[in-house]
RNA sequence: GGAGAGGUGGCAGAGCGGUUGAAUGCACUGGUCUUGAAAACCAGCAUAGGUUUAUCCCUAUCGUGGGUUCGAAUCCCACCCUCUCCGCCA
């Protein structure tokens, strides 16, 4: 979340900055709760700071063998009165955190102005979209008639929006994870971790998916708080939640590799063909925390490291930088990598790269220690690096042949056992 | 699943109703000493909030949430987590 001195120092700064985000905050009302704030949290204090030394004294009395009563005779309505300035404190405190904890991040400086996708620009491209003498078919056709991809059954297993996958389409999926993964690692020096797909609600509101996203998430009905991971970004991140970290073992890099769960409400209708929009998919995430000063810079070769993969895979693709009204909940800046897709003829989001700032951080007490120093808040990075269920995709449509096979790009033929093209037998 | 033990500062680990925000050790920071380093010695060193120009001062925090009490790290209840032994299991 943002700095709760920097809302009260500063709020038509804060507000300001978060109307280019299309966000209206309630100026009146911040005022009004931190002027009752201030009011209570005074007088419960003193109240507080008065009983602490009425008991002090009736243990130095008792210490000394005098008698306590005069002073516990004096205790009177002291603890009705503390009773309910905390309880008050209690409610204000939790408006305002309620009230904080919903305002997005302040955007960087560089994020262009805009409402919607309509409004984010295009940074550079790469590659450039092949020519085809014949007429392309989309990845379900193409994995359809090869065996590989199943609908169908996977309706029948759970419902829409599921894929079965099957042979050497399944291997391709496994081949381009593990080629990412070992790119990352050796390539980018990057530290692989294996982290659990169900998280408690903690690590959720600390990332920022709660309490504002919620339908976006399968819950469980254990009544634990569990819920499945929409991103390997929650427990990753949440590695640091509460820790306080050497600043001699930063940037710490971290890649992993989990199933991604979304419930996708809000998107009925949206993409409901193929493998683009599920409620399962895998992905290889990349999340970096580092100082401060570094998050610019980290976030740039974040963005880069994600790059080398498509350009590895020979993937034409573009870099969009978000616009405001586009820009995700607690991203300072995002850049989306956005691959070709020659079965829908339009370059679709593939990869989303996003600086964070210190705001994940406050939200999970992640922190740094200087030399020598006190400790303060990390800086958060993340993107994907890449989502392999829509590479997959992509792999598919760019490298099909007129005759329906798909030949294996060649990066991943070392992971794919002799094979060198996908074709029915 | 059964039985037991425990969760305290960056780490280890005392404290088990009253000047305890918390002994001690390690780590860390500064200093003395040294050609330099090590060792030794001296000093400092939790986090967050309020007030303040600043120092000071005040408040909260000993797994989490309740309760008892004038007063709780210490007592009671519930929950979470960790460890040990037994059983079961990929």
């Amino acid at each position: 979340m943002l700095d709760p001195k920097l809302i009260r120092n500063d709020p038509d700064m804060v507000i300001t900055e978060l109307a280019r985000r299309g966000v209206t905050v309630d100026r009146a009302r911040i005022d009004e709760l931190e002027t009752q704030r201030k009011a209570i949290q005074v007088t419960t204090q003193e109240l507080q700071a008065q009983r602490n030394a009425t008991s002090k004294a009736i243990g130095q009395a008792k210490a000394q063998g005098e008698d306590p009563q005069p002073i516990l005779d004096q205790v009177g309505e002291l603890g009705a009165q503390l009773d309910k300035a905390e309880q008050e404190l209690d409610v204000v405190q939790s408006e305002i955190s309620e009230l904080y904890m919903g305002l997005p991040n302040i955007l960087d400086a560089s994020v262009p102005d805009g409402k919607t996708e309509e409004d984010n620009q295009e940074l550079r491209t790469w590659g450039s979209p092949a020519e085809f003498d014949f007429e392309v078919q989309d990845h379900v056709d193409l994995g359809t008639a090869l065996k590989g991809m199943d609908f169908e059954a996977a309706t029948k297993l759970t419902g829409s929006r599921f894929a079965v996958l099957q042979g050497q389409i399944a291997k391709l999926q496994r081949a381009l994870t593990q080629f990412m993964l070992d790119t990352h690692i050796n390539d980018h020096g990057y530290t692989e971790v294996y982290v659990p797909f169900i998280v408690n609600q903690d690590s959720l509101y600390g990332t920022g998916q709660l309490p504002k996203f919620e339908e976006d998430l399968f819950k469980l009905e254990t009544g634990q708080g569990f819920y499945l991971i929409p991103t390997a970004e929650v427990p990753v991140t949440n590695l640091l939640r509460d820790e306080i970290v050497d600043e001699s073992l930063l940037p710490l890099k971290y890649v992993c590799h989990t199933p991604c769960f979304r419930s996708e409400a809000g998107s009925y209708g949206k993409d409901t063909r193929g493998l683009i929009r599920q409620h399962q998919f895998e992905k290889v995430e990349l999340v970096q925390a580092l100082l401060p000063e570094d998050s610019v810079a980290g976030h740039e070769q974040l963005t880069a490291d994600a790059e080398t993969i498509l350009q590895k895979l020979k993937l034409p693709y573009r870099v969009i930088t978000l616009c405001a009204g586009d820009t995700g909940f607690a991203s300072t800046k995002t850049y989306d990598l956005e691959v070709w897709l020659p079965g829908q003829q339009a370059y679709r989001e593939i990869s989303s790269c996003s600086n964070f700032g210190d705001y994940q951080a406050r939200r999970m007490k992640a922190r740094y220690r200087p030399k020598g120093g006190k400790p303060s808040l990390l800086h958060t990075l993340n993107g994907s690096g890449l989502a392999v269920g829509r590479t997959l995709v992509a792999v598919l449509e760019n490298y099909q042949q007129a005759d329906g096979s798909v030949v294996i790009p060649e990066v991943l033929l070392p992971y794919m056992g002799g094979t060198e093209v996908i074709k029915t037998d």
